[in-house]
DNA sequence: ATTATCTATAGATCTATAGATAATGC
DNA sequence: ATTATCTATAGATCTATAGATAATGC
């Protein structure tokens, strides 16, 4: 496999070579994640980690060359499984026939479950971060790739926009989604009027003010 | 002064009672609301602490009984400061004669601002809320007073707007503000176009925004 | 024969205290 | 006389390694 960028030596992590090697790096990467979220990185002790995996204090070292190389692998493994999914989801095939609205959809049901499903996803990768600032550039660039795929999507149905400038109005809209998807996440922001909708009320919501925003045409469907 | 209902036993802190014990208790909880944000709770040690307030470690913990109480303090601080400006915002006094636009423009100049000045802020305050889990409602109660006197304020006014549920519209609003702030706080989301505008076509932006979902009414100001 | 796991522990922090010294303000 | 500050250090972690034992797969 090739080297992904974010990736150095500084990273170290042995490459195992025995089933159960793969399976516990996964242990202790699964138990880093959830402690990594639930105390934070420093909180959490090595000891910790290895415990909750079921394996040694010994066993963790013999994988990682140290408390860090877990965080940093971590990451590797949030940008690996985040490049997937996007690659996926944004296939143009897949979403031959759909409306502009169709797509927004898709993207905040699916960011709801994940956001759901792992919430600590993306908190170890932020630690991995501050561990090593050189790494500070790669998210948020994985992020605007499948920013810009989504809008390419959007942008091949401009006919439906009503916006005078829809290159703009597409971007905003999208900026719009995010920033609402993540205060409807903020653990300290459980007071608003966004917090107290299901997911399903919330997404008709916010897509209504997208779809306002955008002033989508209704391209006469059923 | 009367005990604030965030303030217990366990946030042992001693009455300074020298005019230098006030300015180095302010000195340690400065330089504790630095490290904490620029380093994180666990990873800064009570000697940086002190260092940084110049001060020594005995010192530190002369005034404060543990490491736990630096941050209680610091939430309290926080509280208090937060209260005080709070009240001075949304005095009706203060806004007499001024449209819902112009009360929507101070909330998000004023957000701004406090962003930039100081932006361990809140940081701090979380990390109490972790080690201390009671604290969590205080926080968010907070907001959503500060949200509820604003949406009086608005609503004082509510033949400016269009939107056929002035209750529900006006609450949403504040939501949205407070979500896009928050969007363009968040260093991983340095990506979007809204990190990009200037502070100044920022504010324009997301009050154009709000004003459209409100549907205001143009009251006539030249 | 190689790789993975374990136990035990050295060495490096870091928290919190004890005890001595200096500054304050009545 | 009281309060604030300092230095020095005991005791409790926590990281990371050494060295022995067990499991894998050629």
């Amino acid at each position: 496999m090739a080297k992904r960028p974010w990736q150095s030596d500084l990273h170290w992590r042995r490459d195992g070579q025995q089933d159960r090697a793969h399976k516990t790096q996964s242990r202790v990467l699964d138990a880093a994640e959830t402690l990594f979220f639930e105390q934070g990185y420093e909180a959490t002790s090595v000891n910790n980690v290895a415990k909750r995996a079921k394996c040694s204090i010994g066993s963790v070292y013999h994988h990682f060359k140290d408390k860090k190389a877990i965080a940093f692998a971590l990451f590797d493994r949030m940008m690996a499984d985040f490049e997937a999914t996007a690659k996926e989801a944004v296939a143009p095939e897949r979403w031959e026939g759909a409306s502009i609205i169709d797509i927004l959809r898709g993207f905040v049901e699916f960011t709801l479950i994940n956001n759901k499903d792992r919430p600590g996803f993306k908190t170890a990768a932020l630690e991995a971060v501050r561990l090593d600032p050189a790494l500070a550039g790669s998210f948020p660039k994985q992020q605007r790739q499948l920013n810009r795929a989504l809008q390419s999507l959007i942008l091949a149905r401009r006919t439906e926009i009503g916006h005078p400038d829809p290159e703009f109005a597409s971007g905003y809209a999208l900026d719009l989604l995010i920033a609402l998807l993540r205060a409807r996440r903020d653990p300290d922001l459980q007071q608003s009027q966004l917090s107290k909708l299901s997911d399903k009320q919330f997404t008709e919501q916010v897509l209504a003010l997208a779809a306002s925003f955008l002033r989508l045409q209704n391209t006469g469907k059923d």
